[in-house]
DNA sequence: GTGATTATTTATCATATGATAAATCTTTTC
DNA sequence: GAAAAGATTTATCATATGATAAATAATCAC
């Protein structure tokens, strides 16, 4: 888990205790590419940190496959319309590539918040980074042009391009696999 | 302050303690209809709760004005991007409606974290819901059609077309507000 | 209340993206 | 390493939405 805690100390350092308790509530599990780590319909009780690996999150919208986001290397990842709301999700959660995680039991760390109010504002910056990615990519979505999309993906995140099937990048950006294909194939 | 006490009573009740702290910061003001709440390229160091009216969240692409938010009675108001990177916003906030509001001082708020730790867990649920929010917002623009994208919000939010001009709501919707007209229209 | 301003709708034409199908190219499997 | 399966590209046609302009409707200011 010394992956987990570098990137820990780089959002918010939490002290000895809160490390301790948190490295006893985390697990390392590992998926190969392709697996699903959590099903469609399952309410989601469980933070991932990625420690090796790709995931996306992805649903169906009439029997399309659609994806929502990517995460990498040292990401943390988890569905937060089912997280923060108790509900079950209509996501899944799949390894794109052969993948370990540490997965932290949601209820387990908030039961610890109390005793270490260091591990609650570690956790509340990690969901205002997510926020404010959100927030970013809704502006994306918003007004600019599929090419317009593409070109920023490819500057601000050339990884995903290297590393996930296209297939996954178009719905992940808002278009078919054939109109990628089409921006791509313009010089 | 009524309101706003009343409001943080269904996120996450806090102590009376706490509550006075907050009570201290917050500062009621208002805005007549069109004005500017804060400014674009202002960096954001405010939490807003709108205690009456609507505002909205705006910026300029290539001169137009594009709509990203509205929020009403009971919500809170922030630019995420700039509250929490303490980056320059490129959004303004400004009443659609003559508006109060309870402009709480974010560093004085988050000073206050470490004494009252249930602030900091109120601020966080509301954080998460706001999050939770944006993460749909996405999932609507990512693959649903203007149409549809109409028709929900007709459904989910029809305050937004009572009180909010339509030119504002077709960009919220990523739309022209000709197309917007032309979608009302057919019925 | 009247004129001026602003918002909304309607119309026409242009274009980006979708849908479908088929041709390549790549990866996996045995 | 050959066959099968899957991914990507290319081509064609259809359509939703954009751009522009102009007509109407609503709101505002005095």
């Amino acid at each position: 888990m010394q992956k987990l805690f570098s990137q820990i100390e780089t959002i918010h350092p939490i002290s000895p205790a809160a490390a301790k308790a948190l490295s006893l509530i985390g697990k390392e599990v590992s998926f190969s590419k392709g697996r699903n780590i959590q099903e469609i319909g399952h309410t989601c009780k469980t933070l991932y940190f990625v420690k090796k690996g790709v995931v996306r999150i992805y649903y169906f919208k009439e029997a399309i496959d659609i994806t929502e986001s990517f995460e990498f290397e040292n990401a943390f990842v988890a569905r937060a319309e089912s997280l923060f709301t108790g509900k079950p999700s209509r996501k899944a959660i799949q390894a794109i590539e052969d993948t370990t995680l540490i997965a932290i039991d949601a209820d387990k760390m908030f039961g610890q918040f109390d005793t270490h109010p260091d591990l609650e504002r570690l956790f509340r910056k990690i969901i205002e980074t997510s926020y404010v990615h959100t927030v970013n990519r809704i502006e994306s979505l918003q007004f600019n042009t599929a090419e317009e999309r593409y070109k920023a993906l490819l500057k601000a995140a050339p990884d995903v391009l290297k590393r996930i099937p296209l297939k996954y990048v178009a719905s992940y950006l808002g278009i078919t696999q054939v109109s990628l294909s089409r921006i791509r194939g313009i010089k």
